[in-house]
DNA sequence: GTAATATGTTGACGCTGTCAAGATCTATGA
DNA sequence: TCATAGATCTTGACAGCGTCAACATATTAC
């Protein structure tokens, strides 16, 4: 060790557990989950390859670390719509579902992350994941509820069924175009357009 | 090499290609594709790791071999329920939903293959994959179209958007059950008739 | 029957996640 | 102040993975 303290030869790295959490986010959206690995991330960062278990028991642990701060930058971002008081509640619900559109087609991989198998399959979702997940969910169905009472979506549905099948809706049209089954990304306006007319629009003005 | 043919110990295989889909397969609907590897393929098989490269490219090839089974045997389902003239227009309809649903809920690790990003991303699919793929896309698409036309769904929308978005609802379902975000299948049936609703009965019998 | 081809084998390479053991820095408390 | 405990980072090692190259053996074609 010749320098005593150059910042980038220190044996310690300082605030690695972030880094590698910044790191990893920028490797993902560039890259994928399926090409994220541990060691080219800790050579990235410029640390060994082991230094993140002490950090992260394992890979899974990292990747619901990074899923966390998605759901916590997704769940300002649904609630920011909900609350705009400039919305009234049919255009609330139109920028929620293009809203949500937008978040995945914009950020596929961090999408993919957050709603797909790699975490949730087999329960691997950390607790502290899922605390800050599950109410993510639960707002989607407070959102319908208040919907429903509006007389926006129909009351005489279960509001939880309701709820699941207008999550599936736009989290299956999500899916399509991330996944590059429709890799045509020009026609996200009107997939929405049309998502919204078939549970709004053609409940007012009945097809005739 | 004692014994002359002994069927287990001859040199060649006879039918490898076929016995590493058929394999393959079964080991797919135990473990999933992410716990499919080629080696531990070719060791159930009984050949050595690096047999299968002689009849498939690389293990890319071999998952969209068996992905086209899965389309092969979905394509069937699919027309059985259109062409089956004891159902009418609803019927087939409500048929349809329930199928696709209980179809992947029963095969969940085959449905993610065939319509995951493993796939799907990067173009990465076959042209023999394509082939039987495509026209199953299509099918829903024809389908949508008659449905349009019976009255069943609205006509005034386009109607490659409107099947985009029915097929995204029960993709986004199946997705949503067999990635264990909404683990509990006992309510399968349930959502079906919610999205069945959504779709075609909030039509006629307007919400009051 | 011999040559070409199809199909099988072993060896090797670089990549992966992860464990164990040891090195080095930081913080605690006597 | 200084030893020591704990946190943090390192190298070494291992098994598993997909895949390529080189070689062996069986089948097919002329």
């Amino acid at each position: 060790m010749k320098d005593k303290k150059s910042p980038k030869a220190r044996y310690h790295h300082g605030d690695l557990r972030t880094s590698l959490i910044l790191t990893a986010s920028s490797m993902l959206k560039d890259n994928g989950v399926e090409n994220l690995s541990l060691r080219k991330l800790a050579d990235q960062v410029g640390v060994s390859r082991t230094a993140p278990y002490h950090h992260f028991k394992d890979k899974n642990e990292l990747l619901c670390a990074i899923a966390e701060q998605g759901f916590s930058h997704w769940k300002r971002q649904l609630e920011g719509i909900y609350e705009n008081p400039d919305l009234n509640e049919e255009q609330k619900f139109r920028a929620f579902i293009h809203g949500y559109i937008s978040y995945a087609a914009q950020n596929p991989e961090m999408y993919d992350l957050m709603f797909g198998r790699t975490i949730w399959k087999q329960n691997s979702a950390t607790d502290s994941l899922k605390d800050i997940a599950y109410p993510t969910f639960q707002f989607q169905v407070k959102m319908t509820r208040d919907w429903q009472h509006n007389g926006l979506l129909p009351a005489s549905l279960d509001t939880l069924r309701l709820s699941q099948v207008t999550w599936g809706t736009i989290h299956g049209i999500a899916r399509l175009l991330i996944d590059g089954i429709y890799a045509d990304a020009s026609h996200i306006d009107e997939m929405c357009e049309t998502a919204l007319r078939v549970f709004v629009l053609n409940r007012l003005e009945v097809d005739k």
